[in-house]
DNA sequence: GAGAAATACTTAGTGTCACTATGTACCGCC
DNA sequence: GGCGGTACATAGTGACACTAAGTATTTCTC
């Protein structure tokens, strides 16, 4: 049995509506031309944030997709030699303007946020 | 016939998640033990961030509902001498410690967000 | 050459919550 | 008595982070 999660809990979901969109255009964003493929991408977040926005592939993917979709994104296929074919994205021109709106209003928020308190 | 919203109109709906509730705790420990009523809430939220953070009563009133089903307010209800009898909100024990604790986790956000670009 | 482990991506199903829209009702003032 | 401001409630919708499970390739070890 699996006990009800606390509030903090499903805050901590929520919370990382958005967000998550945001890191994983920054992380690519970081990558320029050269690109970076999903599972890299994965291991970044994890990495650079020190597993606060770890996500697994459920996550990812749809989000890359949503991306993609969104034509914020490019995709090429690349050969790995150790594991399957990856998928490397770019920022499209879009994608790059995009994300430095949504900095702008990121910081907008923080901003108020802490003048709140 | 209204037009298809950008990805950027999607993503400001989404960022606010978890945002609205902690700010609403925010302004609510402000007031400490005097409390604040749902419609001042909301006049202080948009006041004090410039119209950022601004809410419909049918997006307050869910989360003051919630937050104090999480037992994380205290309600009494009060005369109003210009309107109808108002409901006046207070932080438990535990909405204050869930507060901090909130605070806490969203400065670590933030600060692996810039690190991140 | 069988198996494990790491790599790499996909997708179906669930629940939460901000949103839109609408409704109710009280007060003071002209 | 109608209007503007005050004050709260709730039904319905859609987006998306989550869990869980799946497929497939390469390399290393025995």
């Amino acid at each position: 049995m699996k006990k009800t999660p606390s509030f903090e809990d499903g805050w901590k979901v929520e919370i990382r509506r958005g967000i998550l969109q945001y890191a994983i255009l920054a992380i690519i964003s970081r990558h320029k031309e050269d690109g970076i493929h999903g599972y890299g991408i994965a291991r970044e977040l994890e990495e650079r944030t020190d597993g606060l926005l770890e996500v697994k592939e459920g996550t990812l993917y749809p989000i890359l997709h949503r991306l993609r979709k969104e034509r914020l994104l490019n995709v090429r296929t690349e050969k790995s030699d150790a594991g399957p074919v990856r998928k490397v994205y770019v920022l499209t021109g879009d994608g790059d303007r995009v994300y430095r709106e949504l900095t702008v209003i990121l910081d907008r928020i923080y901003e108020k946020l802490e003048a709140l308190r």
